[in-house]
DNA sequence: ATGGTAGCAAAGCTA
């Protein structure tokens, strides 16, 4: 069972390069991040031809979650239930077979303790709290998404950056993505590339648009799947479709996956 | 501190 997980930055933008991806690397389960567009006009068709069961979570032009599936979606949960107030569409989650997955876009956050930080940190707690009841259930949890942080020093094409006051770098935000890990959910790709570390191109998933970051191998690591212990027991391959993100008019994120026995 | 690029949507906001 190959499980994906990417930001696509607009799924009508994007939509040729996600429907050439489905068919090159035929994934059974894709989490998708910023469709940025209402549920009405999600592109559906194209998708299902391929054999896709869809769920999505969309709001007008910002933000927006889907699920794609070979097999049916069931028990559909559109929102944190742990985080009522916030209108946005950031999280989607449902049963596929034994299988529970979500779609995650955490808030990017913005300046470092502005507005949009706190709603980063309210996100983040309302996510541990989630994940919390979810641990409880006898089911093989994979949480994929756009955490919009990169927890260590290696996942980060300068080592220095961690700890310092920048969006996706700070302490704060490392210590609320590595409390999800302390309660269990096992990091996916870190698990299986243990030792690669800056060095080289790194193991990235997202690059700035600007100034030629891909070009210069200037990535973070800030997409993950996050996996229960029944879900690691089953953790059998992982990988990041980097040339993904070298196509043309390509989203500045590339797909993550993992492959489950 | 600013601006570098991209998408949405129609000027500025978000990332």
């Amino acid at each position: 069972m190959k499980i994906a997980t990417w930001n696509v930055n607009s799924v009508k933008a994007r939509l040729e390069h996600l429907l050439d991806w489905l068919k090159s690397e035929a994934p059974d389960v894709v989490l998708l991040q910023e469709t940025k567009c209402v549920d009405e006009a999600f592109p559906r068709d194209p998708i299902e031809d391929l054999g896709y069961n869809i769920a999505v979570y969309g709001q007008k032009s910002y933000n927006g979650v889907a699920i794609l599936s070979k097999t049916p979606l069931e028990d559909v949960v559109m929102g944190l239930p742990t985080l009522t107030d916030d209108p946005q569409a950031r999280y989607i989650e449902a049963l596929i077979g034994t299988v529970r997955v979500a779609s995650i876009y955490v808030p990017n956050g913005g300046e470092i303790d502005s507005d949009k930080f706190n709603h980063k940190m309210r996100f983040y707690e309302a996510l541990r709290r989630h994940a919390e009841n979810l641990l409880t259930l006898d089911e093989a949890l994979v949480w994929g998404g756009d955490y919009n942080v990169a927890p260590y020093p290696w996942d980060m094409h300068d080592p220095a950056l961690s700890g310092q006051d920048r969006i996706l770098c700070s302490v704060r935000e490392q210590e609320a993505l590595r409390n999800l890990f302390q309660l269990g959910l096992g990091d996916g790709l870190r698990l299986l590339y243990p030792h690669t570390s800056s060095q080289g191109q790194g193991l990235f998933s997202w690059w700035d648009y600007r100034q030629g970051s891909f070009e210069r191998h200037k990535g973070f690591r800030i997409d993950h799947l996050l996996l229960s212990s029944l879900a690691c027991d089953r953790l059998t391959s992982g990988g990041i479709d980097t040339q993904v993100r070298g196509w043309q008019r390509a989203s500045d994120h590339a797909p993550v996956w993992i492959t489950l026995s």
